[in-house]
RNA sequence: GGGUCGGUGCCCGAGUGGCCAAAGGGAGCAGACUGUAAAUCUGCCGGCACAGCCUUCGAUGGUUCGAAUCCAUCCCGGCCCA
């Protein structure tokens, strides 16, 4: 499936915010097999859901026929970019970072289909005298102090190091030896990335006189106003040792209506008018979320596999489905495997077991809880002082906690 | 280097000697209402052996019966000057 216009295609999702010269890429495109790249922040072990809309971006640019190219920034990653952040950040140390790209590496395989090339290979051994005199030269403080991402820093409290200052060149740096080595000519991107893209696009100008390309999409928001990117806490990540894919498959459950299409369009890989056509059946008839679970399936897919989507999404079923006590055995068991599960300790209050996981922070946090009677025992309310012994034990076995109406825990005296 | 202002709980931000675990807002969690929604209303929102106690207000010392609040030194940042 090759679709004749791929810049309309991603228009018609919107996932086009900004490009350089639209018609001269437009044609750049149809003219053949472009190669094009898109970096990636190497700095944690797994890449979140904010960075799912880059990771289809490259898919879509392969399943075109173009050659995609993932950039997980060893380099730019040591020096950190600071683009859209009100503070300086830490710096990673060498092992750190080896091993987050490697895990990354995995996850844009699986995703994107593409390979992970490191940009410190070429970034590595530049001296500092001949990046000041190769690279330096070409662009003016001038410029780089009325980037967006730079002013804004040196407007704030914060302030910006010499470091991140820089970190544009270095960006910039890679778009021209990505040119030069691999005769790359287009740099997709989030839009906080448009004035690093540009900076790159200039330098490949002025050092090889080659006129390069870059796009971006809009940044991903949610219409409830809550933020999707990262170094939140309950961030949502890919890997699933961090967000499982039960959890994850949860998360797009939850979006809300508003966003449902929108997400289709540019979270998903289902065609166009598809996508149109299942957002119109759910604005029909929302409470069936029937939208948010061809998302939720979608999604977890390209993430998890089909088979830990059709796991995750039986797990929801059968958790929001009805009572726990009519589960059979088998499902429990089943359950444990999806839903964060931990020993039980027969005995205890209700409170010193939910403190012992992960729906209370501490003691007091699971006695506000049980007070404010958000605390169930398999489906059935939780009342202070509720002791939780043998009988309690589901097939013997299994105890379902919950929190609130969404949040589970299974206890597995086995 | 000099001057000056500032560093408060997840975030923003009040507080300038006792009434401060620390106003207010946001985020978050919960209850009601619902569609595992949204909006709205309400409650909670450092910890614990919980009518009490303990640890927090950049760091370390000091003054005081008593400090987030005063003093000294240090670290970090903003602005201005050099």
């Amino acid at each position: 499936m090759t679709p004749v216009d791929l810049l309309a295609d991603l228009e018609a999702r919107g996932l086009v915010q900004d490009t350089t010269d639209r018609d001269a890429l437009r044609e750049r495109l149809a003219a053949g097999p472009v190669t094009l790249y898109c970096g990636f922040d190497p700095t944690a072990d797994s890449l979140h859901i904010g960075n799912l809309i880059g990771l289809l971006a490259l898919r879509r640019f392969r399943d075109a026929g173009h050659d995609p190219i993932a950039v997980a920034g060893g380099a730019t990653g040591m020096v950190g970019d600071p683009s859209g952040r009100s503070e300086e950040r830490n710096l990673l140390d060498d092992a750190t970072l080896l091993g987050n790209l490697e895990m990354i590496g995995a996850q844009v395989a699986q995703i994107s289909n593409v390979d992970v090339v490191d940009n410190a290979s070429w970034t590595r051994d530049v001296t500092f005298l001949e990046f000041l005199r190769d690279i330096g030269k070409h662009v003016t403080v001038n410029q780089m102090v009325g980037k967006e991402s730079v002013r804004a820093r040196m407007e704030g409290d914060a302030g910006i190091s010499f470091t991140e200052f820089c970190y544009m060149l270095l960006q910039a740096f890679d778009y021209l030896e990505l040119h030069r080595q691999r005769g790359c000519t287009l740099q997709v991107g989030g839009s906080d990335q448009w004035g690093n893209i540009v900076t790159g696009i200039d330098l490949v100008r002025k050092v090889t006189g080659a006129s390069v390309h870059g796009l971006t999409w809009p940044l991903l928001l949610r219409s409830d106003g809550k933020k999707f990117g990262k170094s939140e806490s309950g961030n949502v990540w890919l890997g699933a040792h961090r967000t499982s894919p039960y959890q994850f498959f949860q998360y797009w459950m939850n979006v809300p209506d508003a966003d449902v299409r929108r997400f289709l369009l540019q979270l998903t890989l289902l065609p166009v008018a598809d996508c149109h056509a299942i957002a119109d059946a759910h604005d029909a008839a929302p409470e069936r979320r029937e939208g948010q679970r061809r998302l939720a399936r979608e999604v977890t897919a390209l993430v998890h596999g089909t088979d830990a989507t059709a796991a995750a999404e039986e797990a929801s079923a059968i958790l929001f489905g009805g009572s726990p006590t009519g589960a059979s055995a088998q499902a429990l068991a089943f359950l444990a495997d999806e839903v964060p599960t931990s020993s039980f300790a027969p005995g205890a209050g209700i409170a010193e077991t939910l403190a012992a996981t992960p729906l209370a922070s501490s003691l007091s946090d699971a006695r506000r809880t049980v007070g404010q009677g958000a605390a169930y025992v398999n489906g059935e309310r939780a009342d202070d002082g509720r002791l939780l012994g043998p009988d309690d034990l589901l097939h013997g076995r299994w105890v379902v906690l919950r929190k609130g109406k969404r949040n589970y825990h299974l206890l597995d005296a086995g």
